[in-house]
DNA sequence: ATGTGCGTCAAACGTATGTTTCAAACAGAC
DNA sequence: GTCTGTTTGAAACATACGTTTGACGCACAT
């Protein structure tokens, strides 16, 4: 059959396998056996397992961090001059990622999940090749954000920022697990969607809370400065 | 010396090596080779690496859960028959952590992060231990949110309430990376009670968003529902 | 037909892991 | 001092890992 899809069934296998159980817990005999191809292909053809993760996220990067540049430079092409609000950046990346053509119908839930783990999990190698080579939309989002929180000051928008990938970081890397409880225990279906559509309006919220330090409301004598 | 430190120097060392590399990252010869001891003793105090993870979380989880059941009754006891508000629980659950005895300066953020990385890595066992052990005052906590959080549906607060743990284990999970980083580029010193005190606005702020599933307001046609 | 590259295969490599073993060292009770 | 149960020590165990090897098959150009 032309010329081997064995790469193509390494990446669908090892992105699957991944996303559900780490880097570090899958082994490459899990993912050559799941691929049904021979465990020496991976190292044949990527040249080691690190080698393979980078070509797992650059599979569906490379075309994401397009996507995402061209939807800020209509989003800004729209707002002519003005900076585009919170809420319309906010937008901007969660339809990027939504629209991304997928593989199938785990492929949004999976590439969150594999987002949220290259955070997580601290994999030195894995960080650097990202920033080197997807750092470039990364800073225009914050910039975007910059413009669109003028009020805050630059240590609490700093901080918010920080909020807001944890929250989005951690709820899509244990996504499946959550899904899982939600289903059982309040017998809901829940698309990426849909989370994504409860997720940004409670960022945007959280981002234009009225500013920090305020004392507690309780009786309470915690040291806020 | 009485008798052996060796648990507590194990426990330690596994502590602190766990939080900053994650529980398959890291070798029982790692483990032992910074506390110094010899390597049959893992197993010999333990039984095994799994029942260590296990020990770690239960030295500091166990008087925390004791702190936070004592905070909850008394919060409760104050507020005599009204629920308690939002803001007061989340009080209380960051004053209950922040207040905790720390063995060493780092001890809240390598709290946070093993917090972190129970539920970010799939560890089973890790998860069915927790639950087992110390289910209810995250119960607890949960019933607190609901009844200060009437107006939302029941799936919306589930959602929130994620987004709010994310946030949470997230930011405070890496805190020290971060804390460099403000060091670094805006020259200022943030305390982990600093951290809490923007982050519970940003929280409660998010938690009492208007009600999700708005359209987004560009002009897309995102499916929502 | 024949030689050349590329891709696949089973097998092995060296290393690191969690766990076990068993002898030695130690403590406190009598 | 001697005994007894507990804790440490160095070494080995079996297994799993990522990676490498070298033979083999197959297409295609000459």
């Amino acid at each position: 059959m032309a010329q081997s899809d064995t790469v193509d069934r390494i990446l669908d296998a090892a992105e699957e396998l991944f996303a559900e159980r780490g880097f570090s817990e899958t082994s490459l005999r899990m993912i050559t056996s799941k691929a049904r191809v021979n465990l020496a292909a991976v190292n044949y053809h990527f040249g080691s397992k690190n080698a393979l993760i980078h070509a797992v996220f650059g599979r569906f990067l490379t075309p994401f961090s397009a996507t995402l540049e061209n939807a800020f430079d209509e989003l800004e092409a729209r707002c002519g001059g003005n900076p585009p609000t919170l809420n319309q950046t906010l937008w901007a990346l969660t339809e990027s990622a939504v629209r991304m053509p997928q593989r199938n119908e785990k492929g949004i839930s999976i590439f969150m999940r594999l987002l949220g783990l290259a955070y997580t999990q601290s994999q030195g190698h894995l960080r650097k090749f990202l920033e080197l080579e997807y750092g470039e939309p990364f800073n225009r989002f914050m910039r975007l954000l910059k413009e669109a929180t003028p009020q805050l000051s630059a240590v609490d928008r700093y901080w918010r920022i920080q909020f807001m990938l944890g929250a989005t970081a951690f709820t899509m890397s244990s996504s499946d697990a959550l899904q899982d409880i939600l289903r059982n225990k309040l017998g809901v279906e829940t698309t990426v969607q849909e989370i994504a559509a409860r997720l940004v309006p409670f960022l945007a919220a959280g981002m234009q809370a009225p500013d920090a330090l305020l004392v507690p409301p309780t009786s309470s004598k915690i040291p806020v400065a």
